[in-house]
DNA sequence: CGGGGGTTGCACATTCTGCTCTATCCAGCG
DNA sequence: CGCTGGATAGAGCAGAATGTGCAACCCCCG
């Protein structure tokens, strides 16, 4: 992974702070040349330093407006084919594989309670899935960032 | 909330597929015009369909190549002050409100195996946090994904 | 029938992009 | 010490994209 200097830590908070601001206001913000800035987005983008755009999007926009984190425990040998079967779900957004009390933990999104209550019913269908607690999102209180540690890097 | 109809999401689809492809190549690609795609995007833009550019930073990147999960127990008059305390601490890159046996689920981005130590040690300073269980993240087996939805909204 | 919203086509001046070439600066190395 | 590679800056150019304004159109809804 290319790892990052001072000059890419804060292209990338220009960018935070106008996602869509062109590459000469980039550079006029940064001072620095068009050239400089290119090559860094150039590279930015070839490397995975940046998500797909997805990660933007906003499920509620789309009619999913409850959010949910389900707890999975499974046995561990099946844990490749049950995550390729949770993938055929759409409504499944994100899983982390887990270290600790449960295995798996899977974000859903879902338009309402039965919904999810469908949704879950799904994932304990999978085969050699053991268990499943679903948490209710009530709301993100800290919304995702990595800008604090952007400016950390700034003044390192 | 803006609601979305299907032109929004073939917009953003194509977005996702080319992050940085320009208006006049996403109005070719959707075969509509450059109007309409403008102002589409504006609109997209002013309302809060798009979360922040942060979230398609890889804190990894950033030198931060764990991540964990961590399960908050609190008291829960106190959430407002805690999640205030939370917000200091540059590491939590996130967290959610929850239902259900725990109250916070809180995610936090780390260098290293003391660095967690020492991160759900400020956690457990905070008044009014009365336990918190930490599982750490083995990866993101499920990247975080919009698509399938948006797949779904073509085709209802 | 008369809007209003969304869409379209067109045109204009301005700005941005991708690309190339050159030159400078600096750190690392033989 | 001199060389080399990498990052940066400056300039220039043709072509493309952008922002903007405007008139027209279609279609659904009241």
């Amino acid at each position: 992974m290319h790892k990052l200097d001072r000059t890419d830590t804060r292209l990338l908070l220009a960018l935070t702070e106008d996602p869509r601001s062109t590459i000469v206001a980039l550079a006029e913000k940064l001072g620095l040349s068009r050239n400089t800035v290119q090559a860094r987005m150039s590279a930015l983008d070839a490397s995975n330093v940046l998500h797909p755009f997805d990660r933007r999007i906003n499920p509620v926009a789309l009619g999913y407006p409850l959010t949910a984190f389900i707890s999975v425990h499974l046995q561990q040998q099946q844990l490749g084919t049950i995550v390729e079967k949770l993938s055929d779900i759409p409504e499944i957004v994100q899983a982390h594989g887990l270290s600790g009390t449960s295995d798996l933990l899977v974000r859903v999104v879902c338009t309402d309670a039965d919904d999810l209550f469908r949704i879950t019913g799904l994932i304990l269908e999978c085969e050699g899935v053991e268990r499943a607690e679903t948490s209710l999102a009530m709301g993100e209180l800290i919304p995702f960032r990595a800008k604090p540690l952007l400016e950390r890097e700034q003044n390192a």
